[in-house]
DNA sequence: AGGTTTTAAGACTCTTTAATCTTAATATAA
DNA sequence: TTATATTAAGATTAAAGAGTCTTAAAACCT
């Protein structure tokens, strides 16, 4: 799998937010009963995405979590970064050590030219981008519905 | 991890003997030693690659594994859906279930696109020319060493 | 026939990821 | 200041992936 599920999860949460953007915290719960992620799960990866700097926290009545910045400003990149780190973009296709231009395996070329077509696509994508086709389409990024349920 | 470790092993196993062409069987412990993989364990994901149609076995002495057809014929991607499956490609973004043109997620189309990226890399590259490679320029298929100490 | 070499197959264990449950800490508000 | 709403953190369980071990089956050789 390209991505962990931690990190599917925390894709569709942070698009939740892009699409919920205001100066309000939005709990949590909410987020968890309408992306359908369990509650506990889906808290524990927001808070990997609260200390890698991309949303920020709020305790007690009225709390939740929001976008620290825009959501304009935020790429797919950062999302799966803070959650599933550079292995994807950085590891060799024949899972050998330190595989690069100066130890290459065979199949190292081509594979890094299809890494970086998948790092582009990553870091040219925003999340506001996403939220606002999804708003527009009603697009989904929960199982059933669209974005106009949520 | 874009591909499993059995995927990972699978291919460069699959690049072994290619490497070694002949009408000779190559015996598991051969490629397990050189290899560095758990015999036992590559010999399951050998025989996935055998009931796959990829590889052919054989019993007993002087026996062991070798391609069916050329390692020129043989793409990366029939090595790579004989193992992990067409998950990688075909698997939405976000998860969802029937993700497609009729039901797209917001990330579809710009996943569609990244994925075919990967995909025409894997069916436009055969086990030979990387063996070939290999050879040539002495890669590797293993943590340490060249493909001529194989 | 009997012993040896090899793949095949299944049971089993270990590790990682995914998911849940419980308790603590923090903030609000009546 | 007490009750309530919320995130934080850690322990626990469940499921999947990775790896090992044992036994069986097939083929060869003497």
């Amino acid at each position: 799998m390209l991505l962990s599920k931690s990190c599917v999860y925390g894709l569709r949460a942070s698009l939740y937010l892009a699409g919920h953007q205001s100066e309000n915290y939005i709990p949590i719960r909410q987020m968890s009963d309408k992306l359908e992620i369990s509650f506990h799960f889906l808290t524990k990866i927001l808070q990997q995405l609260t200390s890698a700097g991309i949303l920020e926290s709020y305790k007690g009545p009225n709390g939740g979590v929001r976008l620290i910045r825009s959501g304009e400003d935020v790429t797919l990149m950062e999302v799966v970064l803070a959650i599933d780190g550079d292995y994807m973009l950085t590891q060799c296709a024949l899972g050998l050590p330190g595989c690069g231009v100066m130890k290459p395996c065979p199949i190292h070329e081509k594979w890094a030219e299809t890494r970086d077509k998948i790092r582009d696509m990553l870091e040219s994508t925003t999340l506001t981008e996403l939220a606002k086709k999804g708003k527009d389409l009603d697009l989904r990024i929960t199982a059933e519905g669209g974005f106009e349920d949520l």
